[in-house]
RNA sequence: GGGUGCUUAGCUCAGCUGGCAGAGCGUCGCCCUUACAAGGCGAAGGUCGGGAGUUCGAGCCUCUCAGCACCCACCA
């Protein structure tokens, strides 16, 4: 804990403080103010007074309670949820309860040896009011400190933001002038202690601009090294922000990078962002809107410039995120896709398509968005089941007589009815193929016609085909040489082509004036409600319109080919494999590509129009002008009459995709020669969501084969979506996002129900979102740390599985990290300044148990090994999770003891040896999947173990020797826990108190079993252990165990009437239970009413106090 | 309609080539023990979705039924 402040430095710094943190405020929300985040004057103002400090009582009274439900101090924590966090909340309890007890400790024994007290009650009395004071100042302290603490956290990674790039430590100190007066943890690795419990903030500020600024993320382009790793970040989208999806993703990948790196090989993640054509179009729209102005408005020049200005402010957050992530991209290679070079690497890719005949321009029918007015592609279409209605509309037979009955669910498109079509068999309708029949309200006939395309049983097995805005009519339309019309303007309005009275209207307007129309004059026949799917725009939900255009399209087939073949000679692999099938049959059923948008924010498309309206592609104008006038002169000579026009510009920009797809070589230099392009494509993996791997990766293999001769990836690491706990998609509209920032850094609540439910498409939502986020997070969250959320990725990323993101297997691993803190804290305490055997002359003794653990650390190691190769970060981080506690900490820290407390030199010498290496080889193991903490305690570790090194990023991966692993002293460690858990459990059942005095009886052969003694004493807590090598009968009545070949017996002196009193409170306390929970089953409200599983626990509650209350009983049976 | 997954403890999920059903969280009990209460020790909790088959042996292989999720294509 800090050091009290002294009083002349604190309202300076605090003053200080206050200006930064409002500085701070002011430059991530200049709109908000967030009134739930107290400033540190308000904060320290709230302080309770010394009143208002728990008295001495409260806080000693319940130190066994439940700490979350106890809380001594409670007024600290409600002041200030936002500023200290519960865990630093029940340190901080920890702390002043230990105080306590030692000092009252401490007193008592004074009081006591002083025989002159008149009065042994008194003088307890006077002790205790004098410490009461003394702790109560201490808790003033403490509180402080506490809140400095964090705040001191606060500030380091307010200072990250703040700064762009590489912030100069040292100088970014001064700058703010108040570094030396805190006192948390710190960053500076070799003189201070370590912190009681591990904070991460601190220690990732301090070292991700260490790694970034000594260039240890920089690709390596040493062409005489065979061995090389390149993993291509999929490009956000440039003004995007980081959600869980991309944390996820980048974990893996950043593992990985890290991993390869570590273990030599040249290493390139290239890190980059997507200009993401509509999206961004859009956002800067709705600012545009907000400030009652539109883009049309503007024009397209200004709004371009405006688009780039939204880049210039708000296109560095999504890597600036990254870095709090921890991902060790190449940032001085960040690309960008519509930066110059990548920019000219589309439009030289579009050139040569178009002249290898594979780019087309052409009118066909497309998927219209009529508020965006632009094409998008079939990918981008998301159809939906709605409610609609089914009508049936009567056309009248052209001859006179009778009518047929068409149904459909969009009758406003009869307008553009060009025929009626039935299915050649259908004896219903023979008779008419080939008559016509009566468009109604526009007075046109029709023909009817015969195609397989429809369904005799659906509605009354005659369709109205309308090519021009339907995709299914417009092949019918093709077949039988039907000219489609359209008959909406690009804003879906009713175009000239229909009748007058219909024209100018919304479509939606239009079809309830047609059925009023169509009712009128008794048309209509009947309306049925019909489920149907409807196709929206993925970006705006806008409902989607066919509509006959002018646009540019890939030719996909051949392309489409080369792709799958790839993947069959085995160039490619996709993990897991069954991604392979979903490949191959998008591919194969693979419809051209429309790259065109109608849109201003984009690549504009390299072709100009002379004034008849011709299409010349090149490079630039002036090579297309050079076409266009090699085209004039091809028709002069073929006798036509030309003339030279000014050519203009398409107005076109191709699909954002289009650049994307290119990636993997537009970042790396491509056309020119370059090392990265020589080492680094094809790139080694690509990891991704499966939601992609049309829009994406299959649209880089087909991009990337035609112009490097290359797969762009060997490998492609397909990983599930990240969900909430429920399984729900995390979606803004449902208001169930997390940030990943929130869960690095924590939230408060009021903060994160604001986030959720601020800028929602329907604000009636947000009482709702409101309840159910403080439902789920009642306290908000809690700071867990870059390393923690990493690790509950990687353990999430099993295969084949969508990831339900539980915060309580967050929490879980934060505690893992901590663990992984304190052990080191140990080792610290224990090797720190002593001989840690580096001075390899000296002599070792090294025991059955240290020769186990380094056996286990290989298996450990293996297990990694493996667990890369096959993109298993689940098993990665349990092998990794399972040796360092259930074996390091679990075991050799025990038996290190041990042998640290009654061995001689060389075996302590051994010990500290045996401690230091492991784990520094596991802080290595481990640094792929959490860096920050590895590097940490990676710089303390180190030198005791002998390695010497700036970063613990510079230093091997651990590789496993096989031949280190000791089968013998496997083995003789698994008798010893069997042992020592066979004693364990022996007490349990027992029911013997740990403080009661047990010897053992082991029988069986002695020189094995002699080894251990001194260990199973002490982790069994054995106040003796006896060998009886023959076979000393045991007593009678004492429990007997059998390990391998050696029975166990433990001797135990009880004091019975104690331990019945004991057995008997237990057995009223069972008692009591049974009756609470047979009464809450035995209510029928409860049983009817409680959720389904609410009751099952209940009832399992019930079993499990039943049987526990029997074996209870049968021990107070036995006790006699 | 075509395809792909999934179903294992209260919850979230591992479970390898078929060989003694596991972990974390949660629940319950005991415990401030000088690395760690963000901890330790222990306990309760399972018809591996149902059924059939192959096998000495099935959570795992085969068949079948059911439920859930997702992707693609769609009937107006």
């Amino acid at each position: 804990m800090a050091e009290p402040f002294r009083h002349d430095e604190e309202d300076d710094v605090l003053r200080r403080a206050d200006a930064l943190l409002a500085r701070h405020r002011g430059a991530v929300a200049p709109q908000a103010d967030r009134p739930d985040i107290p400033t540190l004057t308000e904060a320290l103002d709230a302080q309770p007074g010394a009143a208002d400090i728990p008295t001495l009582t409260d806080a000693v009274e319940e130190p066994d309670a439940p700490a979350g439900a106890t809380a001594p101090a409670p007024e600290p924590a409600a002041l200030s949820t936002e500023l200290i966090s519960r865990v630093q909340m029940q340190n901080f309890e920890h702390g002043v309860y230990q105080k306590l007890r030692r000092q009252l400790d401490e007193r008592i024994t004074e009081v006591l040896q002083d025989r002159f007290m008149p009065e042994i009650g008194a003088a307890l009395d006077q002790a205790l009011q004098k410490i009461t004071q003394d702790i109560q100042s201490n808790i003033t302290h403490m509180v402080r400190a506490s809140i400095e603490e964090t705040l001191h956290t606060q500030l380091k990674n307010l200072r990250l933001a703040l700064e762009e790039k590489v912030p100069q430590a040292e100088a970014a100190q001064d700058a703010l002038g108040i570094m030396p007066a805190f006192s948390g943890p710190t960053p500076s690795p070799s003189r201070m202690q370590l912190a009681k419990s591990f904070e991460p903030a601190a220690i990732e500020s301090h070292w991700y601009p260490h790694w970034e600024g000594n260039g240890y993320f920089k690709a390596g382009l040493d062409e005489n090294n065979p061995d090389r790793y390149c993993i291509l970040l999929p490009p956000p989208n440039v003004t995007g922000t980081l959600h869980m999806g991309h944390a996820f993703q980048q974990t893996l990948m950043d593992a990985l990078t890290r991993y390869h790196r570590m273990r030599g090989y040249n290493t390139l993640w290239q890190p980059g962002t997507d200009h993401a054509g509509i999206a961004t179009q859009i956002v800067v729209e709705r600012q545009l809107e907000q400030e009652g102005t539109s883009r049309r408005a503007l024009g397209r020049e200004k709004f371009v410039e405006r688009v780039w200005k939204w880049k210039e402010e708000s296109g560095s957050t999504i890597s600036r995120q990254m870095r709090r992530l921890g991902a060790s991209c190449d940032w001085e290679r960040e690309r960008f896709t519509m930066e110059e070079g990548l920019s000219r690497v589309v439009t030289e890719v579009f050139v040569r398509l178009h002249e290898q005949g594979l780019i087309y321009r052409g009118k066909r029918l497309v998927n219209w968005d009529p508020v965006l007015q632009t094409a998008v592609s079939d990918l981008e279409v998301e159809s939906e089941e709605e409610d609609g209605q089914l009508w049936y509309i009567r056309y009248p037979l052209a001859s006179g007589e009778g009518h047929v009955i068409v149904a459909t669910t969009r009758p406003e498109t009869m307008l553009g009815d060009v025929a009626v079509a039935v299915h050649p068999d259908d004896p219903g309708y023979k008779e008419i193929v080939g008559s016509r029949v009566i468009l109604p309200l526009t007075g046109r006939t029709i023909p009817v016609i015969a195609d397989d395309y429809v369904d005799p049983e659906f509605g009354t097995g005659c369709l109205k085909i309308t090519p021009g805005h339907d995709f299914n009519d417009y092949q019918v339309g093709l077949r039988h040489k039907l000219e489609p019309v359209s008959i909406f303007t690009l804003d879906a309005k009713v175009n000239a082509n229909a009748p007058e009275p219909y024209r100018g209207l919304d479509r939606f307007e239009a079809r309830e004036r047609v059925l009023k129309d169509l009712k009128a004059q008794g048309l209509l026949a009947e309306v049925k409600p019909h489920r149907l799917m409807v196709p929206r725009c993925g970006r705006t939900g806008e409902v989607i319109e066919p509509m006959l255009t002018d646009q540019w399209f890939v030719k996909m087939d051949s392309l489409a080919r080369a792709g799958l073949e790839a993947v069959a000679r085995g160039e490619m692999r996709f993990v897991p494999e069954n991604w392979t099938a979903t490949y191959n049959q998008w591919l194969d059923h693979i419809q051209d590509w429309c790259i065109s948008r109608q849109l201003w924010w984009g690549h504009r498309i390299p072709a100009w129009y002379d004034a008849e309206g011709n299409a010349y592609v090149g490079r630039t104008r002036e090579e297309a002008q050079a076409r266009h006038e090699q085209a004039l002169l091809e028709r002069l000579q073929a006798g036509e009459n030309v003339s030279a026009s000014e050519l203009r510009q398409d107005e076109d920009v191709l699909d954002t995709w289009f650049s994307s797809a290119l990636w993997p070589y537009s970042t790396l230099g491509w056309p020119q020669d370059n090392p990265a392009l020589r080492l680094y494509h094809p790139s080694s993996v690509l990891v991704t969501g499966f939601d992609i791997i049309f829009f994406w990766v299959a649209r880089m293999v087909m991009m990337t084969l035609p112009f490097t001769g290359k797969v762009p990836f060997r490998e492609v690491y397909v990983h599930g979506l990240v969900r909430d706990a429920e399984g729900q998609k995390m979606s803004k509209s449902k208001g169930n996002v997390l940030d990943p920032l929130d869960i690095i850094d924590g939230v408060g609540l009021g903060e994160l129900v604001a986030k959720r439910t601020s800028s929602l498409m329907d604000p009636r939502q947000a009482e709702s979102i409101a309840a159910a986020t403080r439902r789920q997070f009642p306290e908000g969250i809690p700071a867990f740390g870059t390393d923690a959320l990493r690790f509950t990725f990687a353990s999430l990323a099993s295969h084949g599985r969508d990831i339900k993101f539980d915060l309580s297997r967050c929490e879980g691993y934060r505690n893992f990290c901590n663990k992984l803190w304190n052990a080191t804290r140990f080792v610290l305490m224990n090797c720190e300044g002593r001989d840690t055997g580096a001075d390899e002359s000296a002599p070792v003794e090294l025991s059955v148990a240290d020769r186990w653990i380094a056996s286990r650390l290989q298996r450990a190691e293996a297990e990694a090994r493996d667990a890369f190769r096959g993109y298993r970060f689940d098993n990665l981080s349990r092998a990794i999770y399972e040796f360092t506690w259930d074996e390091y900490c679990d075991w050799y820290v025990e038996i290190a003891k041990v042998q640290l407390a009654n061995g001689n030199e060389a075996r302590e010498r051994a010990t500290r040896r045996t401690l230091t290496r492991v784990l520094e080889a596991l802080l290595r193991l481990a640094h792929p999947v959490i860096p920050f903490i590895t590097e940490e305690l990676w710089q303390k570790v180190a030198p005791l173990a002998g390695k010497r090194g700036p970063s613990i990023m510079l230093q091997p991966y651990p590789q496993p020797q096989p031949e280190r692993i000791d089968e013998a002293a496997e083995r003789e460690i698994t008798l010893l826990k069997e042992l020592v858990n066979t004693c364990r459990t022996l007490r349990s059942e027992m029911g013997i108190s740990p403080s009661q005095k047990l010897s053992l009886l082991v029988q069986g052969e002695r020189s094995r079993i002699e080894a251990h003694v001194p260990y199973l004493t002490a982790l069994a807590r054995l106040s003796e252990v006896v060998i009886a090598e023959g076979g000393a009968p045991p007593a009678a009545d004492a429990p007997v165990r059998v390990v391998g070949d050696y029975r166990l017996t433990l001797k135990i002196e009880i004091d019975v009437a104690a331990e019945r009193e004991r057995l008997n409170r237990e057995c009223a306390r069972l008692e009591a239970e049974i009756a609470k929970s047979q009464g809450k089953l035995a209510n029928p409200a409860f049983v009817e009413r409680a959720p389904a599983h609410v009751v099952e626990q209940e009832r399992a509650r019930l079993a499990g106090f039943t049987a526990t209350l029997e074996r209870v009983r049968e021990r107070i049976e036995r006790l006699g």
